[in-house]
DNA sequence: ATCATATCGAAAACGATTTTCAATATTTTT
DNA sequence: AAAAATATTGAAAATCGTTTTCGATATGAT
């Protein structure tokens, strides 16, 4: 079981973790063990920006921790409808997750289809011509996805066709 | 080899199951009477622009045609590998394919995502936008999707939250 | 403590798609 | 026109990422 001190309550800088047991107390869920685990992945950039469930999975085995593919895709889902992560579809039938920084501006990916690297970028006028089309079409715009697929550089060089 | 006295060459205007025969046929293919029936259902625009596997078994379904999915699967990547299709991700872990006509300029999509409604629109600065952040990045671009979520006017009216 | 509720993991279910495989159809070769 | 080679079919099983079910467990509130 848990300690029943919270380890935070020392310090005296705002503490991230406690902050999304805010969040997640106020819809009355509960900031579990490994909740907290999935977070500090997502936190730690060097693991990633763009992780899928199984990357979460392999993370969390290979530093000895159990957690099963349930329990993620349910925090996953959690914490997307909390707006603590974006999900995004970045390869067919697969969704990656990224922290939703809210200082971040929305960015778009480039998806080498060859080796699946994906780079991002930003581009204010992609977000311009949605509001404008969804506008012109009386939508009440949510999200918008855009995604360029093509080979990076290595990989065209590799590829002998 | 194929008949030797094509249908078509009794027309003076090109017959256009005769050009994917031949398309077919230059792969080694053959337009079987499942395929044909497959691409009537693309050209006849009426029956809708986007269209799923499961579109397509409905259509031929109430038709009396008798044919399975793991055809209808097959026909479609062999139409999309020779250009004659358009493969779209509108909505997640569901492929739409569409008409892929040589003179449509390429269109992006607005999606209800209560209602479903997909409306297109073109937009050329996407395109440039595309192959500019490509080029940035030494990627070669093969293709992009841009996707704008929303809810349609009439399921804003009746969504009360 | 006790009760209500949230969470967990294992295993089964899902849903769209893909593959396998034996039967059938079409084309090419004789 | 038969035989041989090859492509295509449908049914059923397999995939794969994801979701759900369910009984066991943990947590939070009274």
């Amino acid at each position: 079981m848990y300690s029943h001190q919270s380890p935070s309550s020392s310090h005296d800088q705002p503490d991230q973790p406690d902050q999304f047991k805010l969040l997640l107390n106020q819809e009355g869920l509960r900031l579990t063990n490994q909740r907290q685990k999935i977070l500090e992945i997502f936190m730690d950039r060097t693991k990633g920006y763009h992780l899928s469930a199984e990357d979460i999975y392999q993370h969390l085995s290979s530093q000895g921790e159990r957690i099963s593919f349930s329990t993620i895709y349910r925090a996953l889902h959690i914490l997307v409808s909390l707006g603590v992560l974006r999900e995004i579809e970045l390869i067919e039938h697969k969704k990656y997750y990224e922290f939703n920084h809210p200082n971040i501006a929305p960015h778009h990916h480039l998806v080498c289809i060859q080796c699946g690297e994906v780079t991002e970028f930003e581009e204010d006028s992609i977000i311009d011509i949605s509001h404008r089309e969804a506008q012109n079409r009386n939508f009440s715009m949510l999200s918008c996805q855009f995604t360029i697929y093509g080979l990076c550089s290595q990989c065209q060089a590799s590829d002998i066709w």
